[in-house]
DNA sequence: TGTACATCAGTGAACGCGCGTTCACTGATGTAC
DNA sequence: TGTACATCAGTGAACGCGCGTTCACTGATGTAC
C-alpha cells in the first residue's frame, strides 16, 4: 500500500510535469505568435502609434487575450524589441566575422543596408534611446544590447591593422553613435526616395567609415 | 461736405488701420507668450507627453483659448521648434564664428555642450526626424532648418585647412548626423549621472571631431 | 452724456475618440470517483 | 461509462482616463448716433 501510494504519487507527479512542461510550452510558442504578430505591425507603424489592438488583431486573437501572455503593453514591446535586437547583433557579428581583415566600409555598407531594410528595429532602439521614462530595468536590457553591438565593432577595429587596443571601445562607441546618427538624420530626407535616401546614407555612412579607418 | 466726407473716411480708414495694427501686435505677442510657455513645458516633459492642456496650464491660460491663437496643436509644436531652431543656427554661427581658424574640436566640445543644456530643442529636432507622418510644409521646414545647420559646418569645414571644397557639403552631413548619433545613443548612458554622460558625450564627439580633422 | 449695438478675448463644459486594462462569462478539456 | 467538478484559454463589453477640439456663453471694450 505504501509502495501503491508512492508510485502513484510519482506517476501523479511525472504526469503532471510533462504536462505541466507541454502546456507551458505551448504557453510559449503563443506569446511567439504575438510577438511575431506585434514584429509585423511594427514594420509597418510607427512605433508609438502601435498598440495592443493592433497587435491582437495582427494576431488574430481578441485584444484582451494579451493579458493572458502578457502582463502589459511594455512586457509586450519590450520582448519584440529585444527580439529585434538580438538579429542586428547577429547580423552584424555575421558581418563582421565574414569580412575581410578589417574592411570596414564593406561592413559599414553592409549594416547601413540592414538597418534600412530592417528599418522597425532601427526605429525600436532609438525610440528606446530616446524615451527617459523607461524602468531601471529596461534600461539595463537596452544597455546589454549596446554593449553586444559595441563588442562587435571592438572585433572589427581588432581586426584593423591600425588601432591601438587602449581605444577600442571608445573607438567602437563613436563609431556606432555616428551610423546610428546618419540613419537618423538622413531618415526623412524630403523629396528623396527610398532608393535616392539609401544611396545618401551609404554615401555619408562611407565617408565616416573612411574617416575611421585612418 | 465731399472733403468732409473723405476726410471722415481718411480718418477712419488711417484710425482703424492703426488700431488693427496695433490689435496685431498685441494678437502676437499673446501668441509669443504662448510659444514661451511651451518652450518651457518643453524643457520639463518629454516632447509626445506635452499636451495643450499643458501648455496652457504653464500660460496662464484656459486650454480653449489657445485655439484664438493656433489653428490647431501642430501649428502650435512647429512654431516653438522653428524658435528652437533658430536659436540652434545662431548660437552654432555664433560658435563657429568665433572659433579660431578651422578648430572643430572646440566647435564640437562648445555644441555638444549647448545641446546638452538645452535639450528640449535637440529632443524636438529628433522627435521631427523620426516622426514619418509630418505635412510636406513641415517637412520643408525641418529641411531648411537642417540647411542652415549644415551651412554652418561648411563655414568650418572651410575655415579648415585641408579640406577640398568638392566634398564640404557632404563632410557636414557626415559630421552633423555623427555628432546627432553621439546625442541620442549616450542620452540615456544607464547608471550615470548627467556630469558623467557630459563628460563622456564629449569624449566621443571628441573623437569623432578628431577623425574629422585629418 | 446716454443708449443700443458690434466685436472679440476668454472660458468651463462637453464631445468624440482611442487607448490600456479589467471583468464576468463561455466553452472546451481534463480529472476524480 | 457516466457524472460532478476544476482548470484555463478566449472573449465582448465595459471602465476610466487623457487627449484635441468645439460650443455656447460672458464680459469688457469700443462705436454710432
Amino acid at each position: 500500500m505504501n509502495r501503491d501510494n508512492s508510485e502513484n504519487k510519482t506517476r501523479a507527479v511525472k504526469g503532471k510535469t510533462a504536462f505541466s512542461r507541454l502546456r507551458e510550452q505551448e504557453k510559449s510558442a503563443r506569446q511567439d505568435v504575438i510577438v511575431d504578430a506585434a514584429q509585423r505591425v511594427f514594420a509597418v507603424k510607427p512605433f508609438n502609434k502601435v498598440s495592443i489592438r493592433d497587435v491582437a488583431m495582427e494576431a488574430g486573437i481578441s485584444h484582451a487575450s494579451i493579458y493572458r501572455y502578457f502582463p502589459d503593453q511594455q512586457a509586450l514591446f519590450v520582448e519584440a524589441f529585444l527580439r529585434g535586437a538580438k538579429e542586428i547583433v547577429q547580423v552584424l557579428d555575421d558581418i563582421v566575422r565574414n569580412s575581410d581583415q578589417g574592411d570596414i566600409e564593406k561592413v559599414t555598407e553592409e549594416f547601413i543596408i540592414y538597418m534600412i531594410e530592417n528599418d522597425q528595429y532601427f526605429r525600436m532602439m532609438t525610440h528606446f534611446m530616446l524615451d527617459g521614462s523607461l524602468s531601471a530595468d529596461m534600461v539595463e536590457k537596452l544597455n546589454s544590447m549596446e554593449r553586444l553591438l559595441f563588442a562587435e565593432f571592438d572585433k572589427l577595429f581588432l581586426k584593423m591593422a591600425g588601432a591601438e587596443v587602449g581605444d577600442v571601445r571608445l573607438m567602437s562607441h563613436a563609431f556606432f553613435a555616428a551610423l546610428n546618427g546618419v540613419l537618423i538624420t538622413f531618415r526623412n530626407y524630403p523629396g528623396r526616395n527610398r532608393e535616392e535616401v539609401t544611396r545618401h546614407m551609404r554615401r555619408v555612412a562611407g565617408i565616416i567609415a573612411n574617416k575611421f579607418k585612418a
